[in-house]
DNA sequence: GTTTAATCGGATAAAATAATCTGATTATAA
DNA sequence: TTATAATCAGATTATTTTATCCGATTAAAC
């Protein structure tokens, strides 16, 4: 059973609201973020690498090293994440796994989850990440 | 990278589909089912069998046996195929893979993907497979 | 009864996803 | 300069999901 985005996408999306959430410039280890967000070090540790290659962080090597956000929070949203990881595909396909479901051969819940479908890419599209900043912050204390 | 429902399920429910599209009383083999939707004829076999035992379907073994219905049309929603096989856990679950999301301690997009969740759930749920009779007919003559 | 065409069930294989291990590299701080 | 604390990179392992194989069973048709 799944749900939606891989755990790698799941993290990634956590990791990045959590660097968001920090105050500008602040330098976050893979380390703290695997104790915070309760996410295997190396895993998390391979994800902010991905991320890193993807340009949506940085990451400083050595001593007091860690990772950042690379552009403005409010410019970083978590489709962005997403596509970097998951990749967008699941906004163009069926939910019912049938092949090449478009308006011309429909699956038979074709139009209703297209609006779900729409309506949760924009879900992910209009909210930056500085936007939900407060409410990372209040989820990430209960954690 | 995942659409909501794993493979299984997808064709559990396009099997399902396929058999409430068929006469009252018709009994379709799997590999009929195999051939008509693509499924590989040893998987969906195995899925049938489990829909068999959650009694959505029955079969009749033998020389011109197959799968059937266990019940009306008018009485089976998709909701239950999922049920049967990917379980309902995604419906109570957090997009963002956060743990414990709840009203009370929301992940930073808790409400609008509760939203989303629940009209998805009703899509499952208030069409029954008879009514998409005719949807189905047509996605599955352009296959 | 024998053949044939189907399901059934258990084991196994293959592929994708998730997680871990290990050693190297890098840069700060003492 | 040395110890330390971090990322980096590649290989490996574990788990889950997807798919297949094969022999047994069943029942209709001839």
């Amino acid at each position: 059973m799944t749900v939606i985005f891989s755990k790698k996408c799941e993290y990634g999306m956590q990791a990045i609201l959590y660097l968001a959430a920090q105050k500008m410039g602040t330098l976050i280890s893979s380390d703290d973020i695997s104790k915070v967000l309760k996410i295997p070090r190396e895993f998390i540790s391979k994800i902010l690498q991905s991320l890193r290659e993807s340009g949506l962080i940085f990451s400083s090597k050595g001593k007091s090293g860690g990772f950042g956000l690379a552009k403005d929070p409010s410019r970083i949203k978590l489709i962005d994440v997403v596509a970097a990881i998951d990749g967008l595909d699941i906004f163009d396909s069926c939910v019912l796994g049938f092949p090449e479901c478009s308006p011309t051969h429909p699956c038979p819940v074709h139009e209703t989850w297209g609006n779900l479908r729409t309506q949760t890419y924009d879900m992910l599209t209009q909210e930056t990440v500085d936007k939900l900043k407060e409410k990372t912050l209040y989820k990430i204390s209960s954690l």
